[in-house]
DNA sequence: ACGCAGTCTGGCAGTCGCTGCCATCATGTC
DNA sequence: GACATGATGGCAGCGACTGCCAGACTGCGT
């Protein structure tokens, strides 16, 4: 706790954070390419932690489950959608709050071939949608106060339309990414989303 | 297949039958009993074979994974939601034709404590949600075709509006039966979905 | 340069959900 | 009573994941 390492520009301070940052990406680089050439069930954590050159237990230690090995850092994502959202300025209403969240969030993949790649692995394996589905549950709930603070809400707990608005924004958002990789990445998201929205609040 | 055994009254033709329904009575009670003393997580697939006296491999015979453990038939559930709406008249809308469905799905538990007790595990157990929003992803799929004759959608794979409005009576159905659970199931939930969609279409 | 302390690593065993295989036993039929 | 048709239970095994322990390594003070 003493010195800590430069997480932005310039070399980490440590041996150590150096080699793990070289692991880190090895790992990630090995599984990336194997759940893509043969799927991300038929590939096991054993293989890509031999073909990566660690122990498996190395491998666990690093990320906490085969999930994470998809990369992208989907919690920062959480991040970047509370944050842009609470930005916002206070007269902004609620759906275009959310908008700005979800323009925000789709703006963080590197390039469009990398967040196609990443959709199609999501929307087509089963075991990682239900991981990516507990997620969004707790960004639902990390927005909830947000959400709420826009719209005027009622006493008690038992207001349920702050949630539904919420959730209804994931709805679109899933429906609008599943469109897109139906049609091999044509057009952009966020118009798909808006696409959505319409139909649904139309 | 020579001799069918009677499903509706009358007692099953074979012991064989007889022998089965009576263990699978026996399991679920078990199971239902274990997961709300001590939790789904805590409880043990072997601990409930130990309990309902039979095997391990005989208990995943009957039901094909922990999840089926808690009965009610989930996959029922799909069957009445596409049943319910491809029934609605042709001039009945979208969202009410929806609202059908979901009204008939939620008749369908045998009682108020029953449905709160399962809506409450389902909704505080990590990984009993990842398995309930697996199924709901395929219901969503089913409905698909219906909601789209229902409107007039584009030609071609890259409308999304279906399955935008499918997603969003899922999410307020969703909204509504959490704050439904997170008040100890006052009020009906069929209300609370109402205005959940009112919210969002203001 | 050396030793010490704090980390990191790999391996082993074990848990839990789940499946395939096979011997055994009960059931229904001829 | 013999025989085919299942149902059952036990065993081994897989894959994700964890705890534990010994050994290797790095960083730091001397």
């Amino acid at each position: 706790m003493k010195q800590e390492a430069r997480t932005a520009a310039g070399a980490p301070a440590t041996l150590w954070e150096r080699t793990r940052q070289l692991a880190t990406r090895e790992i990630l680089e090995t599984a990336l390419r194997l759940f893509t050439e043969q799927g991300y069930d038929e590939t096991t954590v054993a293989q890509i932690a031999r073909e990566a050159g660690v122990s498996q237990r190395t491998l666990f230690r690093y990320f906490g489950a085969k999930e994470d090995l998809l990369g992208g850092g989907q919690d920062r994502f959480g991040q970047v959608l509370t944050d842009t959202i609470s930005e916002q300025p206070a007269d902004v209403g609620v759906w275009e709050a959310l908008r700005a969240g979800v323009a925000a969030v789709l703006a963080l993949h590197d390039s469009r071939e990398q967040a196609l790649e990443r959709f199609r692995l999501l929307h087509n394996t089963a075991s990682l949608r239900a991981g990516y589905l507990e997620k969004r549950l707790r960004f639902q709930e990390d927005l909830l106060p947000l959400v709420e603070a826009r719209m005027d809400t009622r006493a008690g707990s038992a207001d349920p339309r702050a949630r539904a608005v919420v959730a209804t924004a994931f709805a679109c958002l899933d429906a609008a990414s599943m469109t897109w990789v139906a049609s091999d990445g044509r057009g952009d998201i966020i118009d798909l989303y808006d696409e959505c929205l319409a139909a649904v609040r139309g």
